[in-house]
DNA sequence: ATTTGCATGTCGACT
DNA sequence: AGTCGACGTGCAAAT
């Protein structure tokens, strides 16, 4: 008998069978399941980062004979428990998070610091998290002469996508004269190209 | 002294320092820290699904002390281990994989199959996973006045993204008469805005 | 409650 | 190795 009160980390021989979003079948085998206070749950298989099956916070736990049911309102996740090989109980589990540096907003406050040692131009005004009906633009720099510059930024190798969204942003400003930037510490070649394409450039910036 | 050779689950008082594509710390608490097979190493907190620090598979995992450090090319992870509360060797772990159904590639099947019953209009060719140089499109119909059909398929709700890709596919014939569609069970109301001023609709699909 | 964009996203496929 | 698109992405902040 499982206490599904606890937090716990529970090594069985079971299969899986999930119904919500998507459905699956996880075929008989060992596996590590781990509860969590926040009522989530996952199924871990030998390999990999991410679970096999899960489910999130808020989801309740109950035990039915050899069946643990982890249910929300729109999905469910049924355990067939054959066997139980061990069972771990989880008391005074930290909640801790981990303190990040090196982050994309660390990049755009460089870039808005030193803006003028990245972009020409006579600037009247340079505005941080620039709100439009399409989302919020990274960094937008208004010349003297009324020409709007829009940086995205990105903290890794810019994609192809986050160049689409870029676009979305300069077509907000349609009636105006625009240049648009990309500024990450990398690009692919093909992100690259399709920037080119639509006149807009990348800006090579890097953490100190 | 740990077997750093095979897969287990640890829980632990420790602190944990990641360096790589950020930089993070994560303070002293009690962790649960599984190692598998492929060299993967996850530390996990009291609530959430993914672990708080990580490393991917092809990880080396070595022992130096109350060091645990785990290292790829150019991340490293370092588990300062404080007190050792418990530890489960994982031995026989299965690896898997959960067989999903209800997926995007289902949709587009249904509508390729019932293609007349969702899009008007006489067509002499339909095709699926259309290559273009912007990406695949998911389905594309050309009616014998030659005039492209585009379907992208969402497997769920439909985002403002999916609308910018939906258009990133129509400019690919851009020479052509167009006409763009979202196929999916749902959508939310910006995403139909950004749609319908752009002269592309929706079509509501759902699974059996 | 819903929508949006970020993430040390992770992962698989393809070049 | 690098790039790209999908994911039951998960998650937090804004609306």
């Amino acid at each position: 008998m499982l206490d599904t009160t606890r937090p716990f980390c529970l090594y069985a021989l079971a299969e899986i069978i999930y119904d919500g979003r998507a459905y699956s079948t996880l075929e008989l085998g060992n596996y590590l399941i781990v509860h969590k206070y926040d009522g989530s749950i996952q199924i871990h298989g030998s390999n990999k980062i991410p679970p096999r099956n899960y489910q999130g916070a808020k989801a309740s736990l109950e035990q039915r004979g050899h069946l643990l049911i982890s249910k929300t309102k729109k999905e469910t996740i049924t355990i067939i428990v054959h066997q139980t090989l061990n069972i771990l109980y989880l008391d005074n589990w930290s909640d801790h998070e981990i303190k990040i540096s090196r982050t994309e907003q660390e990049l755009a406050t460089k870039l808005f610091n030193n803006w003028c040692d990245y972009i020409d131009g006579e600037f009247a005004y340079v505005f941080r998290e620039f709100a439009t009906d399409v989302g919020d633009i990274d960094l937008l720099g208004i010349t003297f002469d009324d020409e709007y510059h829009v940086v995205e930024v990105k903290r890794k190798n810019v994609r192809i996508c986050d160049c689409t969204q870029l676009r979305r942003y300069l077509e907000a400003f349609e009636d105006k004269p625009t240049r648009g930037y990309v500024a990450a510490p990398a690009i692919g070649a093909k992100a690259k190209a399709y920037l080119e394409k639509h006149n807009c450039r990348w800006l090579e910036i890097g953490f100190d």
